[in-house]
This record gives C-alpha cells, sequence and structure tokens, in this order.
DNA sequence: ATACTTGCAAAAGATTTGCCGCATG
DNA sequence: CATGCGGCAAATCTTTTGCAAGTAT
C-alpha cells in the first residue's frame, strides 16, 4: 500500500479503485522518475492510463484536488501554465528550476525559512504559507 | 510622460496611442490605488476602457507580454488563477500577501536574496530568477 | 434507500491567434 | 510601399461541471 493511500484511511478520504491507482503513480513519482519529478495532471493521467484505461482526466482532475485539500499532496504552480503535483513531503522543501531542461531540485536553507517568519513578523503577519522557487542554469564545470 | 512610457523609448518599442494608455494605467497603479495594487488584465482592461472605450482586451494582452518581454514590467503568477502585473521596480522586491485581504505588501531582504544565490551555486546552478511569496494572516495588535 | 463517484461531453475561464483593414515610418 | 498594429471573433489550453449511470454504505 502507497504512502498516499496510508494517508487517505488517515484522513478520511474514501479509496476507489481510481483514487488507488492515482495514488500509487503519484507515490511512485520519485522512485520511478526520480526527485526532479512533479507530474502535471496530463502526465498523471498517462501514467494512470497506462495501468487502467478507462480513467478518464476529470477523476485525475477531481482526485489531485481531492488530495490536495486533504493535504495528501502538493501543488505547484511554476512558471508554464500547467499546475504540477507532488506527494506532500515528509518534510518542507523548496525548488529550484533549470531553466533550461525544467529539470527540478529540491533542497531545505533553514535559514531562509527563519528569515521568512522574521520578515513576516516585522510586517504583522503570521507566516501560513510561502513559495520560493529559483531559477537556475547548470555551472559547466571543467 | 510615464515612466513606462520613457522605459519604451530606451528599448525601441514604438509607443501606439493605444500602448500609452496602458502604459499609463500601469505607471498610475502604485500611485492612484496604493503599493499593494497589482492589477490582473481584466482589471487594467477596465481601468484602460474608462479613457478609451475602443482598446480591446486583446490589445492589453498582447501589450502586457510585450512590455513583459522588454522587461518593463513584471507578470506574477500568484495564487487565483489569474497573471498580475506591476510596472518592473527600481529595486527588486518580493511580496507577502494577505491571504485573507489579497492585499499585497512588498519587502526586501537583503540576506535572503544572498542566501539563495548561495544555495544555487551549492547546487551547482548560476541564479537567473527567483519568486519568493510568503502568505499570511494579519497579527491583531491589542 | 441515500449519498458519493465516475465517465463523458459540454462549459467555463484565461490567454493566444488568424484575418483584415488601418496606421506609421 | 512595407511593415507593424489593433479590433474582432474564433481558436486553444487548462480546468471545472452537469448529467445520468454505477457503486458503496
Amino acid at each position: 500500500m502507497s504512502k498516499i493511500e496510508d494517508k487517505c484511511k488517515e484522513k478520511g478520504v474514501r479509496l476507489t479503485d481510481q483514487r488507488k491507482v492515482i495514488a500509487r503513480v503519484m507515490s511512485d513519482s520519485k522512485i520511478k522518475y526520480g526527485s526532479k519529478d512533479h507530474p502535471d495532471v496530463d502526465e498523471l493521467h498517462k501514467r494512470v492510463n497506462s495501468i487502467d484505461e478507462k480513467i478518464s482526466i476529470a477523476t485525475v482532475y477531481r482526485t489531485v484536488k481531492l488530495f490536495e485539500e486533504a493535504g495528501i499532496v502538493e501543488k505547484h504552480d511554476f512558471k508554464g501554465g500547467k499546475a504540477r503535483y507532488e506527494q506532500s513531503p515528509d518534510e518542507h522543501h523548496d525548488h529550484l528550476i533549470d531553466v533550461n531542461s525544467g529539470e527540478i531540485i529540491e533542497f531545505v536553507n533553514e535559514e531562509i525559512e527563519e528569515l521568512q517568519k522574521k520578515v513576516a513578523q516585522k510586517l504583522g503577519y503570521k507566516l501560513v504559507d510561502h513559495k520560493l522557487e529559483l531559477y537556475g542554469t547548470k555551472i559547466k564545470k571543467n
């Protein structure tokens, strides 16, 4: 049973056959495709269909939204128009996107996290969420 | 003459009547509506139409894209689906968005800026762009 | 029975584009 | 004259929704 399926049980999200397939595909994303994998709905639909052809894209849309609202997956609006998803990580991380290849690298920097809280506080706000995306080009090493 | 019109001249972007109106509306955004103002295309179109009814929304789309490509305005994809624009600031800043009111506060934090560069470098990348958005709730003061 | 799910196709919302007349250098 | 620009409507792309049939409680 995949991690996402586990979380669905925890949160009382009913697990239908379709949702199980989608959950597994999303849980497998990292393992099968590497840490850079943050598929969009279309890509998810393709992977899901390779397991069960009958699952419609509407169901994929409905399911990722459902999972997102339950805090089970995270939605990212990176540049490029389409939303991309990943299983909610155990420990939060941010993203560096290779502007040439689209490759995504995850990172954490505690100092930045701390500073963000401080900045918000200084402005009279309690930080409830944040988005940090770095866009960069690979440095060629000689 | 507005700042955006100036920049168009600098960059060799031809200034038609429609573009002048759009440039002025965008330059006026901050002054008339406060620093929280980052209008979307629909809102821009409304403001533009209050000056010249004949300017179509297609022209507004084409013009903001043109300005963006020339580095004259900045596009932001905050949560909410539609892109929002602001005149490119003299000094870079990031945004804190009030999740309740939608109000936007601009801020700069040099420490965070520096750390971002370092993080990218450590990962083997040259930072070419970044996006930092804080989402928060107002702290009530007693 | 009752409430939730799904597939399909249609709808919706944001943005882009083809066409053609018009303006500008 | 030649190129670019703008208005309009149609097209496109992503995402959502109404409906009717199917499934689970």
